[in-house]
DNA sequence: AACAAATTAAGGGTTTACCCCTATTTCAAG
DNA sequence: CTTGAAATAGGGGTAAACCCTTAATTTGTT
């Protein structure tokens, strides 16, 4: 098998030239930018495997560059880098579908390890995060297929008429899964239903 | 333009005495407490600029107290003071809306400095932390304080009559002020505003 | 003092959300 | 082959949300 292809996206001029020296030998970089919307750009002429992709950075951080990423290009692998190892931001990554978090102060063969994990189709989080992915996974509640794609739509502020006919059902077939929905979930209005929704990371925002 | 407006709350006396007479040359110290809950009591009455707010404070702490102020008054600005400078706890002070934060072992200088950053409309943390603000991006609506507060509740999932009667008004005049935010705004319902308000970073869950 | 913005309130209307209920069909698991 | 969950749909109702208009009062700023 050939040599992965990298791409870094980081807006410290030195910590990305740096790091690109440090991966040449082992891995082909493909090309390193200094913000979002030029790996995105970039990413339309260049097939990358994975992209290191800083946290933090000016105009469209990673988060922003991430949720794009996953409509543009949803096969290219995101490994995250930061100064902070802060649970909410790797929380966030993940629920962004990061593939892996790794903070700046990283050795060398940690980077090298989560590179070759994130390539094996795998995931790459700290020690101490392990635990949180599974918590991602399993919803505190049991909705079917039908109750999650309703959740959805409802909460991107569509009637539930406007939900029947997207989903070619009668309203009340609607308003029957509503039911369950709030039932199950406890709940009693819409605006709850959005800020379970996001929690469970049925809707990402 | 006058001075600065201030107030202190913190639950050692000595510090907080100390603090206002060091403070007292410079800026107009309205009143200080030793807990959140005379804190907001107080603000019914007086006006202020700037609360330097102590974190570890018996009973209602810190967090609870910024909480609360996110609601009742959003436009007072809130420098946070800690014996600790934990990451934790200042993302989440930013998170809670507070302006800044600084140790208690800071100088008087650096106390200054602090109030007058946060003064200025902007925020004021440590050199490291310094990029993380921008996270915090500015919201792309500007919503009244009334508006704040309202949207704030409307999002918890309660009624416009419960709003109205947590509030002490009309349900005609919370639902002025709704049909105001939505059209800021520029959505239509409850769904989108409980995503907007968290992207906004007005609700946080 | 004059003006703009914010806050307050109400009248009167349509639409949607939300909550009961019953009932059929489908489909997978025991 | 039966049992139960899931998905479908409708009847009928109340409460709430949403939208429009007008208007007085308060508040802050030039």
């Amino acid at each position: 098998m050939g040599r992965l292809r990298m791409a870094i996206a980081d807006d410290h001029d030195l910590f990305r030239q740096g790091l690109k020296s440090v991966l040449k030998d082992k891995f082909e970089v493909v090309f390193d930018v200094p913000n979002g919307l030029e790996l995105i750009r970039k990413l339309e002429d260049y097939n990358v495997d994975i992209v290191l992709l800083d946290l933090e950075m000016p105009g469209m951080d990673g988060f922003e560059t991430l949720n794009l990423l996953r409509t543009s290009h949803p096969d290219v692998k995101c490994l995250m880098l930061s100064y902070f190892s802060e649970t909410d931001f790797i929380v966030r990554a993940i629920q962004l579908n990061a593939r892996g978090f790794l903070p700046k102060n990283a050795t060398i063969e940690q980077l090298e390890k989560a590179i070759h994990c994130v390539s094996d189709n795998g995931y790459y989080f700290d020690e101490a995060l392990q635990y949180i992915v599974p918590i991602q996974k399993k919803s505190n509640y049991q909705f079917t297929n039908k109750e999650t794609a309703i959740i959805r739509l409802a909460c991107s502020g569509i009637t539930n008429k406007e939900i029947a006919s997207k989903l070619g059902i009668s309203i009340k077939t609607v308003e029957n899964h509503r039911s369950s929905i709030f039932e199950k979930a406890q709940i009693k209005n819409i605006a709850q239903l959005v800020l379970i929704a996001i929690q469970e990371g049925i809707v990402v925002i």
